[in-house]
DNA sequence: GAGCCAGTTGATCACTTGATCAATAAGCCC
DNA sequence: GGGCTTATTGATCAAGTGATCAACTGGCTC
């Protein structure tokens, strides 16, 4: 008798949780927060539910964890690629640029999701106020900066961040809802911003030399 | 023996649909769309689930209808009273404070559930896509009347609409999510509407003599 | 190679959902 | 008041959800 190869793969307890938790994201990216589901997860890796379970006590608190990592994960990666450019301008037009540029459809999906489903899921609501927190304070600090260098001049740096935010916000709600992009969309954000902040028109539009 | 009072309440066939159509509306407004339910409406209105499967054979078709009634019917209502003021700056003004008016949270959850519900329902997302063109629709309207007026001047109002309707469902869906009132951002939308119209700045901000 | 720890399973429970259908009974018409 | 139309029920199904737990076993340690 040939002995059969061996149908469980096993793998240690923290590879096992990072597998899960890498999981719930693709499938909060791709069929959105209420597709995270023990069996779903479960059989995208070969596995029972019941080991889901085991590394998941709550999936509520699953789902908040995913989209807190997914939405932390983009501020973190906006904030390394913005540190590079050497002012708060540049910053600031590349921060439009990439908030409304294309292949956002997956993240904002995974927002609106997040608006709608955190009002049945506690966890998920706290993250999402920690979320849009972070991004707020991001955008004052970013803005701070610029009127510290003198690049230009706001009178309340953190309404201005919400007023821009939830702009950006609308916009890719609509492209996402309505149309796939909301790259047409970027110099309403533009004008905007250069409006209140005391910068001539184009400044944030024109590419840097 | 006395006879037990009948627990058959019979209501005529229009009657009980038009009853479980409000019932779906009251329970979108409350609870969300997610909580349109069979069981949920049958509890509220005392009758069996079956019977409001007998009104509504598909649960995702009532969703779609609810949805398109509650946001049809603030289109409409809005419609009308706008109809009543004598010119298009003052429409304008008007629109903006109804749409970032105080009790708005229970038609932008309602929003905001189409927008994460509609990807997984074919019929509300179709219904999502009607109602938005519709607003946009009776926005275009608006501006191109004050256009033919010679109110204000707009190259695009198509483009405007969608810009503005943008504005407002961000900062409509900040308010709901992260606060309770959105009225504080009327600012926001009154300068971009003033600017992109040629407007005197506060136009749009101080009531009508 | 024996033994043990930890990862893993399979079975199972309780619950919620949409949906169907024969059977019942309410209320109207003649 | 008999009969007929139709609103309504009760029972029931299948699917899908989260969650639990005793039992199993893979693989490392000694």
């Amino acid at each position: 008798m040939s002995t059969l190869p061996s149908r469980v793969k096993r793998k240690s307890g923290p590879e096992r949780a990072a597998e899960i938790a890498r999981t719930a994201r693709e499938i909060a990216r791709y069929d959105g927060l209420d597709a995270i589901t023990l069996r779903a997860i479960a059989a995208r890796i070969g596995v029972t539910p019941a080991l889901v379970s085991h590394y998941e006590p709550s999936t509520e608190g699953l789902v908040a964890t995913t989209f807190g990592s997914i939405a932390g994960a983009e501020l973190a990666e906006i904030t390394k690629e913005l540190s590079a450019l050497p002012s708060s301008v540049e910053a600031l037009r590349a921060l439009i640029d990439t908030l409304l540029g294309p292949d956002r459809s997956a993240v904002t999906t995974v927002w609106l999701d997040a608006w709608s489903v955190g009002r049945r899921n506690i966890a998920l609501a706290r993250e999402v106020g920690v979320q849009m927190d972070a991004w707020q304070a991001f955008l004052v600090a970013l803005l701070n900066r610029g009127c510290a260098r003198g690049e230009f001049a706001v009178a309340d740096s953190g309404a201005l961040a919400w007023q821009l935010l939830a702009i950006i916000d609308g916009i890719n709600a609509h492209a996402v809802v309505r149309y796939g992009d909301a790259r047409g969309q970027r110099d309403l954000v533009r004008t905007v911003a250069e409006h209140e902040l005391g910068l001539p028109p184009g400044t944030l539009s024109a590419a840097p030399a």
